[in-house]
DNA sequence: TCCTCGCTGGAAAGCGTTTTCACAATTTCA
DNA sequence: TGAAATTGTGAAAACGCTTTCCAGCGAGGA
């Protein structure tokens, strides 16, 4: 049981070393040679001990993506990771940290204890000191869909201001004026450039940008209904919602639907994050990120800087598509695309 | 850099053996060698090395969830497992297996090269030779949610027969005399023995079972959909529907939605899992199964069993909660609970 | 007094790979 | 034709830790 390599070089006749050329297929071996090893790591049913191969080549294949994983956007982001990773000989292992930093940095520790090569991290506000500390250590890793102040690394995220900005720009050119903002937290980098995007449509078009229907939370369902709910109570509600993020939309949709206010007819809504896999959302307007794009990227990043460790920093910035749909009651149709 | 446990020893005038004893807090250190040790190991910011420490031990203290994590019921799983394994000092890692057989194979043998301690898998149907594998390599692993024919290993499962009985009988008792069953894939344990308890209820109740109203597919909201779509455009479609999963519900909903045909007013539905963090569906009446405690009794029957190897297999089955909402047009409100 | 026994510490030997380093034999190139 | 590059193999060491074995010491019991 558990055969080591060192008996399949015996049984194959040659050195330990010559048994690894041959399995590992690099360096050179003969095509005799390699055969009868072969041979040999199968007849044995030979696993290779990755722990002690990566104890002595000081590398452990593996990458972590540490997010929020439990959420359709962040699923996509992984599938991106893992597909580069694999291609390319690495595994991922997915934290779901829930946007908490004491989770995040027990999650950090424990991954460089076990010596991962390389993280990628959606990070939590304030975790700046550690993201820091892991530069100190050399610990490579990449910031991905968002940034963190002080914190110089690699990036990828979407052109999260840009996309409000058309998102914004859509609902005032359909006649829509006061557009409620149902945000993020005050911390997090894509809460802030989409409220900015926001900002830049309403000023372009030469109104004014009402500081109170700008509302800073969480990115919860949760607050989303509390937001939407506020909003819509006043005397003078908006006639249209700007929701952050997918989360935000579904409970912006639920506040709504106990107020009995219907969408369009009563007040549009548009959101950040694509929604096609949440039923009751799927007639959303939405800046729909290119989230598996962004795990894809963000690894490509990361190995890159695996192979050159003092190349400066990176910063991939993608643009997002508005994806027209019925709720911003626009006429062009129900699916559209723009 | 990356001071070793060495290192330490020396800064602290002692050998590695007591900074290990030391740092691992086990085994006999005075109070004031473990201080001496503890310091220099602050002052060099020592980071013990698990990759060395595994291949001596032959023990890597981790631990992997293969499922279909990315869904809501398998989040809370995951979050059962974390939380116990974390108690013992494991890690987990996170496997996304798409219940594809292909994609599970992979990640076991990579698994298994890394030396994992233990498994915990929501098996897809055909990997029995894969599990048969494992236990031949005496890597232990824990069945969750889904049995494997000919697969002799410790299981955890919700009562899914039971359950199925109580929530048609709840629908025969409310009224209801034509369930059509959108269940899984026949090869799916859970997907069986929901099967057999909707077929149980309706015997006992001294109805006939109609077969061509059971329709086998996919776990899925699409399948959902479909079967859905077909079961009520048929000349005496149903009066209600059991979605045997989540996902097929919101696929059922989606399709009566489509149709024009109101809940429950002109179809009951009822199903499977919870389903409070999707929000179109927060009205089913469901079989609410206790994931998170699923994901807790199978790492601590993984743990006992590293603990224990030769125990004979355990199997646990845990019991669910049927929660009465609206959906099933009953007359004891939208939010009980039975 | 002798002998166990609980405590404290160290020396040496690996865990199973891969990284040098070394050495030939063969081929390529100017 | 000689030198350099390419191809093919192995010996020995090392990666950083823990396991195993052993030894000293004081206390308590026979």
């Amino acid at each position: 049981m558990a055969a080591t390599l060192r008996e399949v070089a015996t049984r194959a006749g040659v050195s330990p070393i010559t048994a690894s050329r041959a399995l590992n297929n690099r360096g050179y071996v003969s095509r005799e040679l390699r055969d009868r090893v072969l041979t040999a790591a199968t007849e044995l049913s030979y696993v290779p001990n990755a722990v002690a191969s990566s104890l002595r080549s000081r590398k452990t294949q593996l990458l972590a993506l540490l997010a929020g994983v439990i959420n359709p956007f962040w699923a996509a982001v992984a599938r991106g990771v893992e597909a580069v990773a694999n291609e390319s000989g690495y595994s991922v292992l997915l934290c779901n940290t829930d946007d908490d930093p004491v989770r995040e940095a027990g999650y950090i520790d424990q991954l460089v204890r076990r010596r991962i090569d390389g993280l990628i991290i959606a990070a939590t506000n304030g975790s700046a000191a550690i993201l820091q500390a892991l530069n100190r250590q050399h610990q490579p890793f990449v910031l991905i869909d968002r940034v963190v102040d002080g914190v110089n690394a690699d990036s990828v995220r979407g052109d999260s201001k840009d996309a409000a900005y058309r998102l914004t720009q859509h609902l005032l050119t359909t006649g829509y004026k006061r557009i409620g903002m149902i945000s993020g937290a005050h911390n997090v980098s894509t809460a802030q450039e989409r409220v900015a995007g926001y900002r830049a449509a309403i000023s372009e078009a030469g109104l004014e940008v009402c500081d109170d229907i700008i509302l800073y939370g969480h990115y919860t369902e949760n607050w989303g209904y509390q937001a939407a709910y506020q909003l819509m109570s006043r005397q003078h509600p908006p006639d249209a919602l700007f929701a952050a993020n997918n989360y935000l939309a579904l409970g912006v949709l639920e506040a709504l639907h106990t107020l009995g206010l219907k969408v369009p007819e009563d007040v549009a809504v548009v959101c950040f994050d694509d929604t096609t896999n949440l039923v009751s959302a799927r007639f959303l307007t939405t800046a729909s990120q290119p989230a598996e794009e962004m795990g894809r990227a963000a690894t490509r990043l990361l190995l890159e800087r695996l192979a050159m460790p003092d190349r400066p920093p990176q910063h991939m910035i993608l643009p997002i598509e508005i994806v027209v749909r019925s709720s911003c009651g626009c006429g062009s149709g129900t699916h559209g695309s723009v």
